[in-house]
DNA sequence: TCTGGGGTCCTAGCTCGG
DNA sequence: TCTGCCGAGCTAGGACCC
């Protein structure tokens, strides 16, 4: 979803270049706004936040209207009101906003399959293999933005080039309700004048960092000493970022999603003292983890959770279970126990449990399991543990020794009955 | 003023085993 | 038996994204 306030948009003149320019982002425009005047259209053309009106809330979106008065995403809905005080706060159940997410990403597999969801209100497409069904990029591209305006009323934001990353800038730059498209032999003049800012990952911390060392732009990163960049950001980031600006992002369009962690929190209306009670929120949330990861098929090997206190400072706990879990009660007393081991000199804002390490639940072994010599391997192990154990102590620990990651067994799903203790 | 909720990824420090 | 090195796994925290 889009932060800027639609000022200063790029767009593509009709009879652009779009050599190259196959994968398309699609934005759509104050997602959440644009639903909620669906449902009102007064409130078209009128200032409008979408967040809980009263509490701790934030702003989810907000109409271009209000932008204009500086609001954002993610400010606190109070500061909002005071810099556009006539806005009008609205909220629908998420659910509204879901079902009209599905019907866009309808409109958007009926030009391609390869779409990659991003979030509730964007995606990449790759429409290099469309072409010959509806024509080169940027004829797709506006006869995608034609067809989810007609099917679904609300517009929506297309950016066009060779590469995810540029796409996903382009979109940025074309808000709202427009089209901008990079051609492949373009992407170095594109990039070049571009802040620091608008690349992936580089975020208020990371561009502040840079910026005091004078690297304001995609050319500056392009003419600062690697050494300098990877000592700024991070060897991985570095590396990352290097390639971006030089326009290389060999990520393709993924159109599967494989989750890695599933968690809630939650923030109280008061910060909560009461151990009694901030327990049996540990609890609820646990349930709903476990609720979760059973609709999935998944389970977790780690619970971790997350304490904000009164003062916003954050720390988070995790454990390793002794066997993987996905029922609720399993994931609470894990909760408990960490909880246990925190410090609390103060009142607490916000509690919430993650499930992490997530693997198919009663899954068959796989991978390297699948070869005989490694099962005869860990049946001698068994046999070896058993003697010396005895046959009901045959635990992961007796196998592998006390140490806490158990370490020298390979990460590949392990067969049932190894893990129990 | 007062900072949501759901995620992913990275780094650093630590422990442990080979 | 002890020590140092190295790699792997775990943990905590932070930055970033929408």
């Amino acid at each position: 979803m889009g932060r800027g306030d639609g000022t200063g948009r790029l767009a593509s003149p009709p009879d652009a270049d779009d050599t190259g320019a196959g994968i398309l982002h699609v934005d759509m425009d104050a997602f959440f706004a644009a639903v909620a005047v669906l449902d009102d259209p007064t409130l078209k053309g009128k200032p409008i936040i979408v967040g809980a009106p009263e509490g701790r809330g934030v702003v989810s979106s907000a109409s271009y209207e209000a932008r204009r008065f500086g609001v954002r995403s993610a400010m606190p809905v109070g500061q909002a009101l005071r810099l556009c005080p006539t806005a009008i706060v609205v909220s629908s159940p998420y659910a509204r906003y879901l079902e009209e997410s599905a019907k866009v990403m309808d409109v958007f597999r009926s030009f391609t399959p390869l779409v990659e969801p991003l979030s509730i209100d964007e995606a990449f497409l790759d429409v290099r293999g469309a072409r010959r069904l509806w024509g080169p990029p940027g004829q797709i591209a506006r006869m995608l933005r034609e067809r989810v305006l007609a099917e679904t009323g609300l517009t929506c934001s297309v950016g066009a080039a060779a590469t995810k990353h540029v796409a996903k800038i382009a979109s940025t730059l074309s808000k709202p309700d427009g089209l901008l498209i990079v051609a492949e032999a373009d992407t170095a003049r594109f990039l070049a004048p571009l802040s620091v800012r608008a690349l992936w990952g580089v975020g208020p911390k990371a561009s502040e960092a840079l910026e005091n060392r004078g690297i304001r732009t995609v050319a500056d990163v392009l003419q600062t000493p690697d050494a300098v960049i990877d000592r700024v950001l991070g060897a991985a980031m570095g590396t990352r970022i290097r390639q971006l600006v030089r326009g290389v992002d060999a990520r393709s369009v993924e159109t599967t999603h494989v989750e890695k962690s599933i968690g809630h929190e939650e923030t109280f209306e008061v910060d909560i003292a009461d151990d009694a009670v901030l327990r049996s929120e540990l609890r609820r949330l646990a349930d709903r983890v476990g609720g979760r990861l059973r609709s999935h098929g998944w389970e977790a090997m780690t619970v971790a959770i997350k304490v904000r206190f009164a003062d916003f400072t954050t720390i988070s706990r995790s454990q390793t279970l002794a066997e993987p879990t996905d029922v609720g009660q399993r994931i609470g007393d894990a909760a408990h126990e960490l909880f246990a081991g925190v410090d609390r000199r103060q009142a607490v804002r916000l509690v919430g449990v993650r499930a992490e390490r997530l693997r198919p639940a009663g899954q068959t072994p796989t991978g390297l399991w699948d070869d005989d010599a490694e099962w005869r391997r860990v049946e001698g192990a068994l046999d070896v543990a058993a003697a010396k154990f005895g046959r009901g102590a045959v635990t992961r620990a007796n196998l592998l020794g006390p140490q806490r990651g158990g370490g020298t067994l390979p990460s590949n799903p392990r067969p049932a009955g190894l893990d129990q203790g």
